[in-house]
DNA sequence: CGCAGAGTGTTTGCACACAAACGATAACCG
DNA sequence: CGGTTATCGTTTGTGTGCAAACACTCTGCG
């Protein structure tokens, strides 16, 4: 019973066969808009990528700027930014690299490593809040299904 | 057996206790990524919002700007700003609304209208490919997940 | 009627995000 | 050794995204 002409769009518009609502990119979008809204609540002092910077950081320890950047998805000139910032924030350092002087080594100030652990609870608890919608069963399933599409 | 010492982090680094790449919002900043690099491969006219907005007035008619905005999940500085572009390109155009001038309709062009008949199955394709490493049973699971997340 | 409060659009400021172009340095290779 | 190529960081330009402040218009209520 669904053939065709079954939505009847409102006056003066056009074209069902295109359902914005369930295209991928725009759920993604949607999701992501409330999840970053979640943390900015939680975790006002940095950001999702501020924070992700910092992980990655305290993590694996001092890394080149560029380096940083590939462990954390941000191409060159984004991850430059965020770098800026959070040192403007005084939670990293930056020093150019004595053997090989292109690189820019980036690392964590006392502070910076003090603001992520005392942070990090937090930050798990807004992952999980983000996830509140959902079963535990769930839960590990969306993790799972999307840690495939990258 | 767990405690405290179990992951060992590579020399000068710290907390082990944070997978970055398990948080889901790491997760979706990636798999968002990789979706809009497929976009701008295949539909190199419009971005991925604009194409939403588009799309939204095509299934719709049209509608004030910020109403536009709520249909296409945007606030009103941002959706002015991709209106602004999408009118730049001669897409849509607006017009003060006679009855009530608060408001200021937006509605697709002609131009708009057939960029987003022409586009409408590459951009269907481009879900599709997004959703590529998955199972199709798998893709439905993930769009039902993702879409009680919001 | 008249005014308070709500809705709409605009602007500014900040923060990603990517492409492209550039200069400096390092690595490779004949 | 010396030149080509690759890597790294920087800058610029464009396009989302959101918060906050503002002006204008409309609605509702006394």
């Amino acid at each position: 019973m669904e053939h065709s002409a079954s939505e009847t769009p409102p006056a003066g518009a056009e074209d069902p066969a295109y359902a914005l609502d369930a295209q991928i990119g725009f759920v993604l979008r949607r999701v992501t808009q409330r999840h970053l809204a979640l943390f900015s609540e939680a975790i006002p002092e940095v950001t999702t990528t501020q924070f992700a910077v910092l992980a990655r950081l305290a993590e694996q320890g001092p890394l080149s700027q560029n380096l940083l950047g590939r462990e954390a998805a941000m191409d060159a000139a984004t991850v430059k930014g965020v770098v800026d910032r959070l040192a403007r924030q005084g939670l990293v350092e930056t020093a150019r690299d004595a053997a090989d002087k292109r690189l820019l080594n980036v690392a964590l100030t006392a502070a910076g490593r003090a603001l992520f652990l005392a942070r990090r609870d937090d930050a798990l608890a807004v992952s999980a809040r983000t996830l509140d919608p959902l079963t535990q069963r769930e839960r590990r399933q969306i993790l799972a299904l999307l840690a495939r599409m990258t």
